[in-house]
DNA sequence: CTATTGTTCTAATTTCACTAGCACAACCGA
DNA sequence: TCGGTTGTGCTAGTGAAATTAGAACAATAG
């Protein structure tokens, strides 16, 4: 399964799933034009709620990574499959900052401050 | 005033505060030694409660960045410092973000996927 | 000694994630 | 056309976590 989730990480199950789906189309694990599990599917597969799925979904598409439509899913648009020429600089940025000893929070902390301007 | 809040950022107000005091170290504003300001007078200047800055000081000390005690206040520590040489890192890899569109929760989903491995 | 500051405690309120179930509308394939 | 699939929208309830509030207490600085 590309998707995975846990309870107990302290982060919220849905933005566990739209974080898998944003990794996954990045590194091009998921191509445009692709879809998604079907909510319904992926929610028994995850022993979660179909609600959780949509809510996770709902965010893609609010980000445009994904379209939804009735009948047809959650297909990854064009969007999805740009920067996957930041993964280089991505690893070499947490490899880094594991050599200094700086945690991901501080790392999180930097790019969200960083990006607002 | 170095640390500000936004109540409907969707981010929790203790982890606003605590992620503004890392990237403010990171980035030199805050020098090992330097003492943050009394969580009475900082609640009181965020219009926020006592608890949810010290919840935001004491996430900070179990991060190793500041030394909490009583009648002294928080002080920076040495560890807090560290990453400064990550800045241009950061700076650079947002700035490859934009310019192809990738949106800040993409770029965190990656850091996050990237880390306990 | 006195004022400051974090620590600890109880308690109430509020917000949000998650679950549950249902009806509905758009879409697809046969 | 028809039937199954899929997201949308709604109401409702539960539980955990964030936030607020107020108080007493202990360590520290001056």
């Amino acid at each position: 399964m590309l998707i995975r989730v846990d309870p107990g990480s302290g982060v919220a199950i849905y933005d566990q799933i739209a974080a898998s789906v944003r990794a996954a189309a990045t590194r091009g694990a998921l191509s445009p034009g692709e879809r998604l599990p079907a909510a319904r599917e992926l929610a028994e597969a995850l022993d979660v709620n179909v609600h959780t799925v949509l809510r996770a979904y709902q965010d893609l598409r609010d980000e445009g990574l994904v379209d939804l439509r009735r009948g047809r899913g959650a297909v990854v648009t064009d969007a999805a499959a740009r920067g996957a020429s930041l993964l280089d600089a991505v690893r070499a940025l947490v490899a880094e900052a594991r050599r200094e000893d700086v945690g991901p929070q501080t790392l999180i902390s930097l790019i969200r401050e960083e990006y607002p301007a």
